[in-house]
RNA sequence: GGCCCCGUCGUCUAGGGGUUAGGACACGGGCCUUUCAAGCCUGCAACACGGGUUCGAAUCCCGUCGGGGUCACCA
């Protein structure tokens, strides 16, 4: 039996890194298996902005890599791939669980309902509805229903016994039928429900292995009991661990953002992405741009395969070292055997960690190929950028070298190279500019390197020393002073290199420029 | 509150009867150094608690406590 996996969000108009990881464990194992990953839209309450509330999870999943065999996009044998327009069989499926006997229509209104669950809890019991409807005939129905009373369809769930489910992850769990309450599956207008649909869509589609997050287990019971009152055989279930908040065990929501800022790590990668954002043109909404949903990642130049080997090491290990995969590694050796059963909590660092890693390992043409539609976007470059602006961000990716650790780091370090003069940081110049002795020492310099035969690191590094020593003072004083001088920052790739990258001429007048700013 | 799930360093985790309880991120210190990174060395830090079982429990059993999820005519 081949095994088949799926996806299923609803369009919210976002994707979420939880979400993201259910997909990503999802898709891993169909890909070890040599199954298929199905992406089904789960769209049963009619959205309003469909094309608008996919785009950024279909665009998101494709960003990330996990492609999809069957779904929205490429179709397949068992299209649609909407469950909103796979109703017909929902209903089907509903009249045979009426004709079976496994659910029936009630007519209760809500004030009856209201009632029973009232004297339940007046009397100290657990509510157990008397479902007197479900005894009724057509013909005793028939009154009710000329009365103008609607009715909706109840499941008639087991009260003896108990369904044993053995979970992927979690092993042997049991649930008392009788903790069940006669869910409903139809409404009086005849559409049907989330957990009808979604059990008949996953016969329908073949799904083998139903992987989700652990808040769907206590809804597995009256999934199980539909699938079997159906005749279906029931899929293999492994409920994934949740994804929680930073530092809690409680589940990462996007609602609560304004309670992550207050984690300092979380702020730092917030910030730091909003900051990139804003150079970009983006005028980021912290509703929808914030590092709880994927956009975010995207935007400022993440990695995807980052973003996926980090999440994969939330709730699932390979052993006690390995954790930086290949793509084909970890299809490899992935499998839910080795999935944890406790809350993992999304640790932006970590992710932070992992980016560093690859980025690190990126080849410098693929760094360029990443970073220079950002300096476009920013701006810094022509769109496309001129043989010349290409061939100085090269260099300036070489020699910002770690530095770089997102695609949008590029703009802090590159801006200062393709702006002419420079922007100028008002404290640097300031602290390392307006300093006794800084004018002099520069001039210095500026006549020590504006007769060097070679404009080169070492040549540089050589007459700045000279400097220094003639001068009497620590090489840092020169170091500094240059840098700001030149770049208008503090921070920066290795002086030497920025010197070269600029060229002479650049160089000389940007000292030139900054003499009157010196104490 | 009922039901269900979970509990190893701050975080992600390895280990599932005998380990100096291992790794990674973060954090501290040091080296390197012209800034910021990187790199190298090094340090700190955990088996929730209580009872069993056993020669021996982080590991098996029971209980307690703690945390979480879920209890819709949402998905």
């Amino acid at each position: 039996m081949t095994v088949r996996t799926r996806f299923a969000p609803s369009p919210t108009g976002y994707l979420h890194i939880g979400g993201v990881r259910t997909a990503l464990f999802n898709w891993l194992y169909a890909r070890q298996q040599g199954g298929q990953f199905i992406l089904r839209i789960d769209d049963t309450d009619g959205a309003r902005n469909l094309d608008e509330a996919l785009e950024p999870i279909l665009s998101g999943l494709k960003w990330l890599g996990i492609d999809w065999d069957e779904g929205p996009g490429i179709g397949g044998p068992h299209a649609p791939y909407f469950q909103s327009q796979r109703a017909a069989g929902h209903r089907a499926a509903v009249e045979r669980l009426l004709e079976t006997g496994h659910a029936y229509r009630d007519f209760a209104t809500p004030a009856e309902l209201d009632e029973e669950r009232k004297q339940a809890q007046a009397a100290g019991l657990p509510f157990l509805y008397s479902r007197k409807f479900a005894a009724f005939t057509a013909a005793e129905a028939a009154p009710f229903a000329a009365e103008g009373r609607q009715s909706v369809v109840r499941l008639k769930m087991p009260r003896e016994g108990s369904l044993v489910i053995e979970d992927s992850v979690r092993g042997r769990v049991e649930c008392a039928w009788e903790r069940e309450q006669d869910h409903v599956i139809q409404r009086a207008d005849g559409s049907c429900l989330y957990h009808l649909a979604s059990v008949v869509d996953d016969h329908d589609l073949e799904i083998t292995h139903v992987i989700r997050a652990e808040e769907h287990l206590s809804n597995t019971p009256r999934q199980a009991f539909i699938a079997m009152s159906l005749g279906y055989a029931l899929p293999v279930y492994a409920h994934l661990p949740l994804v929680a908040e930073p530092g809690s065990r409680t589940k990462l929501s996007k609602r609560k953002l304004a309670q992550y800022l207050k984690n300092p790590d979380f702020k730092q990668i917030s910030e730091h992405g909003t900051k990139i954002a804003q150079r970009i043109g983006l005028a980021p909404e912290a509703d929808t741009f914030n590092p709880v949903i994927v956009d975010f990642y995207r935007e400022v130049g993440y990695l995807p395969w980052a973003i996926d080997n980090y999440l994969a090491l939330l709730g699932w290990s390979y052993d006690d070292k390995t954790e930086f995969f290949s793509r084909e590694e970890l299809i490899r050796c992935f499998s839910l055997e080795r999935i944890n059963s406790s809350p993992a909590s999304f640790d932006p660092k970590k992710l932070w960690a992992v980016q560093d890693h690859f980025m690190h390992a990126l080849p410098i043409e693929e760094k360029l190929a990443l970073m220079l539609p950002m300096l476009a976007r920013a701006g810094l470059v022509d769109d496309p950028p001129t043989a010349a602006a290409v061939n100085t961000v090269r260099q300036v990716i070489e020699a910002s070298g770690d530095r770089l650790k997102v695609a949008g780091d590029i703009l802090a370090y590159a801006d200062f190279f393709l702006l002419d003069p420079p922007p100028m940081d008002e404290a640097a110049v300031k602290q390392r500019l307006a300093k006794p002795g800084a004018r002099a020492l520069l001039q210095q310099f500026a006549e020590a390197i504006g007769a060097l035969p070679a404009f080169e690191p070492t040549a540089l590094e050589e007459a700045l020393k000279r400097v220094v020593e003639q001068a009497g003072v620590k090489t840092g004083d020169l170091v500094h002073a240059v840098r700001v001088a030149v770049t208008g920052k503090t921070v920066g790739p290795g002086l030497y290199d920025c010197l070269q990258i600029l060229g002479r001429e650049r160089v000389l007048a940007r000292i030139d420029r900054a003499l009157p700013l010196c104490g």
